[in-house]
DNA sequence: AATGAATGAGAATTCATTCAT
DNA sequence: TATGAATGAATTCTCATTCAT
């Protein structure tokens, strides 16, 4: 009935598009479980019905929003498989995955409060795929158990981070670039060592 | 009615401790949500309703669970109060909380992976509360932000550390230990910048 | 499908008219709590969730059944607010207030029989006001305790006489005339007094 | 196991007691079906299971109550009974009527106001039969429809009367004078008509 | 004279989902 | 591009009752 969950189309009306970020909000802040189909259909104006006119299940709607903030993941690892493996590198993937980070916050966010959800949410086996392809690149060329913990360290930081430096005080910005600051640290210490 | 039977008869004052092994196995593994009392009772061999006569709610029981946890924590905090805030101490700090980390491993991964119902657990607040006690415990005499980073960063890794290492090859002690190390570090970094 | 099944399948739009006939029937002959949800749909061929389509709960079916009878009395006590306070008029709002109650015998038969229940269905306080209401209109200028009574009698008696008298042998329509007969002296009593 | 729930020997312990001043108070204020076990037995501070050793069922602590109520009624009937059925006889019924409902108001209160459950409650039979047979002596010798609404009024809302005068202001003992005071004159009417 | 532990039946309610229109 | 009406399966929770001790 829909031509495709995966997501083209999305600009004629937009209501698939208002359906998503209601649903990224509302599942943010309660999580997929308790965020019901009736809430969201609620919130918008609209029945439920019609969410199944644009989404197959409410799994689907969960998995289109992570398709979505796949892609500049996907696109940071095909970059990085292409750099040299050196320090320089490691730093800048750092930099580029706060930005991912950034640009997606509340979706990161969802997976960093809600892991227990995700592993059976489908895209939750991807996720991690994802991750452990990013950490490869951070490690360094002789990998001590140490070096790995810090580099997965500082990625888990940097997840971290974003949610749970809500509660402190201070510019978001500054605190990015505190957050920035320690990863790097922990990359740069494990290639050192 | 002897031994034999599919599932031993064990009624004795034990039920109460039984219902929190299991709820706490099932919520680990499924997350609050989808962990039902049916399932509880079923595999414990008793009704829903009994279920209901050693607990008030359902809330009730993880709440139970969590009370047990709380203690040690409370303990390390109360010591914690009375040494002199030396680098030793944060060391020290650190050691005894990964012990008590590893003693209640499956309690610790249910709260890591499921930050989003914590929240509307009620003791959700309980918990955050502790760490920011202990954060506070952790941070050098002057805070700069990235400092205070250091810090969390190394509070949390331990905590993510202790789920995401099943993952990784090697020997457990080891990999706790690894953690540790890093997270010792990190405090200790920020302890001489 | 066609006629000729045990129940005939009426769907039209006329679902929630059947539910709030089917609620008033039982809730009348059982009480509030006795009737539940299960035997309400299972008489009118549908499933509880259908309700639930319909109403928000249980006491919302209840209270819609209420407000269609608020409808009446409060015409009445408008219509009492323009006239003079003669006598003439007060024995026409007891008239009128007997063709209310015919009107809508059930449901304040349930009333007369559930007054504990109706304390806590929300409407309970709605309805005691009116009843207020319609007092004050009855009362004569100068009143005494003996003629409070009288006229608080004089409406209650019709109330409490709607569901005695099925026991009483006798034509209905006879029986509501020596009803109004009997309150109407009891108003004019008072106010002779 | 109980020596039998009529009502003899309760004067060793005085449980027995306690638990139907208990019930009966909750009952009377918030009905028979919403007044739980567990709540008399917690506000007596002794478990359900208590509850069956004194009584046999929940229904069984009602009727015992109810027991205790009838005996003055039936002796007032007796009392009737024996009575020249003048005028004088049936307004001294309706004084002692009105003593025997002040000695056991909260009970009349809760007949007046659960009247649905009193149909389903096997004393509520008794009850009726014992009202018939007192409205029976209030009946003047010819009996006009009217005539009878009027007693069946009287003995009505010295019932309702009860209660209901609890909301309004004055003395209680001279509402319940005045209340009698109507009642008589309902009587006297029927009786002079 | 009472408790501790449990049960079986049932309640209200919520949810994701479907389908004819 | 939606809605109105409904369902089936599940959920949490409550209740009266039982019985061995």
């Amino acid at each position: 009935m829909v031509t495709g969950s995966s997501k083209p189309q999305q600009r004629r009306g937009n209501t698939r598009q208002r359906i998503q970020d209601v649903a990224l909000e509302l599942i943010a802040e309660q999580g997929y479980e308790k965020t019901s189909l009736r809430e969201i259909s609620e919130r918008l104006g609209v029945t439920k019905a019609a969410l199944y006119y644009h989404f197959k299940t409410k799994e689907d709607i969960v998995v289109s929003l992570f398709e979505d903030l796949m892609t500049p993941i996907d696109e940071l690892i095909a970059w990085a498989k292409e750099q040299p493996p050196t320090l320089e590198t490691k730093r800048e993937i750092l930099t580029r995955y706060g930005i991912a980070l950034a640009n997606a916050a509340p979706l990161f966010r969802f997976m960093q409060e809600n892991q227990a959800q995700m592993r059976e949410l489908s895209i939750g086996a991807d996720f991690k795929d994802r991750m452990k392809d990013l950490l490869d690149h951070l490690l360094p060329e002789t990998v001590t158990l140490t070096n790995r913990v810090r580099c997965f360290s500082a990625l888990f930081s940097m997840h971290a981070g974003m949610f749970v430096l809500r509660d402190v005080e201070g510019d978001l910005e500054e605190k990015r670039k505190a957050i920035l600051e320690v990863a790097t640290d922990l990359v740069t210490q494990a290639h050192e060592s």
